[in-house]
RNA sequence: GGGCAGUUACCAAAGUGGCCAACUGGGGCUGACUGUAACUCAGCUGUCUUUCGACUUCGGAGGUUCGAAUCCUUCACUGCCCA
């Protein structure tokens, strides 16, 4: 993996760059769609290549351990041979299932032992079976094993799980720098900065990631409970601190807002579920504002879905359509607003990235920024 | 014409003297969702009120009772069966 800078904001923190992978070129910042488990939830690859644009997608190393399970996978040829996506990948290390099923998991030293949510079989994730398992999947892009702290957290708590953090890092570099790619291709491994809302923690965390020296580093730990204004200083503290030739990947992150803000300190990768889940749920976000189609004012509202909308559902389907194929809990529905909610999401990164390109990002961003949270 | 069963909120359907503005579904409305256990979850759904609470309801009318959706009388309507 190669990273250039192509550009940085004069007025604030944020950077045009380009990451190479042997998938392809990555234009950041970027927005990475979620597909945990080897599928963008209600979208074609066909229609996140053509009509929303997208460089790269996540998958996730817990939920395809589970299943397909490993045998298939390798069986497969890896992930991109099994799910068709030839663009880069990359892979999160279930580190997020130690904090979202915390009530399905035992943490030790040597790592987490879950029960998994499909069948109540236990596993053990450890640092380096989670790069062996991510060897085997074949992301592009693979994430140290890590524990997502909760935003509210005790200090205590944050400095223990901060340094379990760390040393499972050692471990797994030692794993990773032991190992090669199964794929003929190569793959690069992101160490994760912890340390909870705690300024020390965070500084001292993002010391330690950089050291490591990796090809990109990422920041983690955040919206997960916290308040959004912490989330933002401590995405200032960290970004002081990672390298400025490095990409910076604020892992879970997330609204619009959190986006544009995120790139203004200096974030060049973001990956989130909301376009997805809440799109699902009827949530449409747009240039505009925030959109709940289900809402009854949109049941005559015959104009298309997003007139400034760059997707072709934008303008091929109307409000009042949409809305009554949610209310009729049609499968379309989630179809329509995820593929519109991932094509605003690269659309809006695209715009920071030719902004900041062209020297006036931090105006752009002034001007969108209270339109994107108004709720329509 | 006779017999039996029934009529409860938007729909369906519990409740058979006080704990009933009334269980539960559905429908409807509103909200939540941030490295996806999520086509999920939560709240509201007689009227007024932010809450407390007040008021009006259980086919219609009348009655019994301290008190009725619940008991009695009667009327209306619906379904099934017999003629």
């Amino acid at each position: 993996m190669n990273f250039t800078l192509q550009h940085t904001d004069k007025q604030s923190n944020a950077r045009a760059g380009l990451i190479t992978t042997d998938h392809g070129v990555i234009e950041t910042p970027i927005f990475m769609p979620v597909g945990t488990v080897a599928s963008v939830k209600a979208v074609h690859f066909h229609e996140l290549k053509e009509d929303i644009k997208a460089q790269i997608i996540l998958g996730n190393t817990y939920h395809l351990y589970l299943r397909p399970g490993l045998t298939i996978l390798e069986q497969a040829g890896g992930l991109h041979k099994f799910n068709g996506w030839d663009r880069p990948i990359l892979t999160d290390s279930g580190g997020y299932q130690v904090f979202s099923l915390s009530g399905n998991r035992k943490l030790k030293e040597e790592g987490a032992h879950f029960r998994s949510h499909i069948d109540g079989s236990k596993h053990l994730f450890t640092p380096e079976n989670v790069v062996d398992i991510q060897r085997i999947i074949g992301a592009d892009i693979m994430m140290a094993f890590d524990e997502c702290t909760p935003g509210d957290a005790p200090y205590d708590y944050a400095k223990k799980s901060m340094e379990l953090t760390h040393r499972w890092l050692k471990r797994g570099l030692e794993r990773f720098d032991a190992t090669t790619g199964k794929y003929g291709y190569s793959q690069t491994f992101f160490p994760i900065v912890q340390g909870c809302v705690y300024p020390d923690l965070r500084k001292q965390s993002a010391e330690f990631i950089a050291s490591q020296g990796r090809e990109g580093n990422a920041i983690g730990g955040l919206a997960v409970g916290e308040p959004t204004e912490k989330m933002y200083e401590m995405i200032e503290i960290v970004n002081e601190i990672l390298p400025k030739d490095k990409p910076r990947y604020l892992m879970g992150v997330g609204t619009p807002q959190n986006i544009l803000e995120g790139i203004e300190r200096g974030v060049d990768m973001f990956d989130c579920v909301m376009p997805t889940r809440n799109g699902r749920n009827g949530m449409l976000f747009t240039s505009q504002g925030i959109m709940n189609m289900r809402n009854e004012k949109w049941k005559n509202d015959f104009t298309p879905l997003d007139e400034f909308g760059t997707s072709y559902v934008d303008q091929a389907y109307t409000k009042a359509y949409l809305r009554h194929l949610f209310i009729s809990q049609e499968l379309l529905a989630m179809q329509i607003a995820s593929i519109h909610n991932l094509a605003f999401y690269l659309w809006l990164v695209g715009q920071a990235r030719n902004h900041i390109i062209a020297g006036d990002f931090v105006a752009w961003k002034r001007e969108m920024m209270p339109r994107l949270g108004r709720r329509l």
